[in-house]
DNA sequence: CTAAGTCCAATCATCCTACAACTTTTCAAA
DNA sequence: TTTGAAAAGTTGTAGGATGATTGGACTTAG
């Protein structure tokens, strides 16, 4: 079987490398690109060849360019921007199902592959959602809530999963705020989160499920009632 | 609150018509674009306005462009072809779980939700699943099965669901057909999946889950030991 | 000095023409 | 029929010109 000969156009060229330099951090999430006369010189391309290769990120959501400004970075994740662009498609509700899901995998392989660094992480979010549960600080505590979510399905130990979980949380987080800050899960999820450690620490994968199943039922309903106001 | 005031580019309002052109189905996958000339034409603008329009949907993956041949449609969704590639990065056993993790929501969900026409269809694709067995044609079986779990996952009424299973089986396609044909696969799913199908008629949640469960523990074993060689 | 308005330079948006590189078709010669 | 060269059609790249928008510098009235 021969391979088959692939040239890369100029405009593909320059697009990876452009992609290269924001996944890299070399131009952070903000940055204002260099004019494009300037980096037609650095890329050693016409103006035409630039500019097809910034539209195509531009369309990509990487790039957002304002006539008479510049061009700025605008995200490091073309996936990020796909699935938060799909989760705009959907209601609140199918988004959560979907994240839920995602949840209760994660769970379930954490509770079989975590490790010590992956306990140490989750137990560090407990405490963080305790002493911002003592201050009565509920913007903390939420924040605190989601990172030891994330960090459950870190430590579920499979990327996709967990870039997956990543980008469908984000566009929710004010949602998820919203339920949190109109109900009273503020002292029920402290507890059922100790336990659902508790479990994943002991490799329990029955009780870890069971857990999380606890509260994605809860949680569901809250939404339910909010929304029907 | 004001609208923000949004004008739209002309390359970004070609982009839009070429996409919905595409979603549409006024131009099929594999279809030839007509060519550039012809395009600024009807579209009403300048060679480089359409070049940048058909670039952005290039690098989205549902164009593909050859340098004297012309531009063809390779896909219809974008976002198909973003989760595609994110899949890529990934290896199948991760991409695996993701995918059982969507099947077992969609279980749960299907068993609750699923209506006369959804029962219909599932039915009617165990059958096929039957004459293809009766037959010995593994191919046939095999599509027929596919076609039994994307009928469930269309049962839990979630079309973020939906789409995410769809998009994530497709890439995963060659290397289902390698465990299936590989194993005894063939016999033993046929009686599962009548079972499946019962649970999700009688409404019993635990049963749905607990049986895919099952074939979802059994595939993940084949498929271990598929790697292992 | 402050605030409002004006002007100007920088920047992206669009259009135009020209040529190069590649592919497909056509057609004539072997 | 096969081969190969020519021709026509298509996308790729380059460079220049003008318009539209923005942001900051500057000016001026209070």
């Amino acid at each position: 079987m021969l391979k088959k000969t692939e040239r890369l156009s100029l405009v593909e060229q320059v697009v990876i490398q452009i992609e290269h330099l924001i996944e890299s951090g070399h131009w952070q999430i903000g940055d204002h690109l260099p004019a494009e006369m300037q980096l037609m010189k650095e890329f050693d391309v016409s103006r035409n060849t630039l500019r097809e290769a910034i539209r195509a990120l531009v369309h990509a959501g990487l790039l957002e360019t304002k006539q008479g400004s510049g061009t700025i970075v605008k995200s490091s994740s073309a996936f990020g921007v796909a699935l938060h662009r799909q989760v705009e498609k959907s209601s609140i509700m199918e988004t959560l199902e979907v994240r839920l899901a995602l949840e209760r995998e994660a769970a379930q392989l954490a509770a079989i592959r975590r490790d010590d660094v992956d306990l140490e992480a989750m137990t560090e979010c407990i405490q963080l959602c305790k002493s911002a549960s003592e201050k009565g600080d509920v913007q903390e505590f939420i924040q605190a809530d989601i990172l030891f979510h994330k960090a459950m399905v870190k430590a579920s130990h499979n990327m996709m999963l967990e870039r997956l979980y990543e980008h469908i949380t984000e566009p929710l987080q004010s949602s998820i705020e919203e339920v949190m800050v109109a109900d009273d899960y503020f002292n029920y999820s402290k507890e059922i989160h100790y336990e659902l450690l508790e479990a994943i620490k002991k490799q329990d994968v029955h009780a870890a499920i069971s857990y999380v199943n606890q509260y994605i039922n809860d949680f569901r309903e809250k939404i339910k009632r909010i929304q029907e106001d």
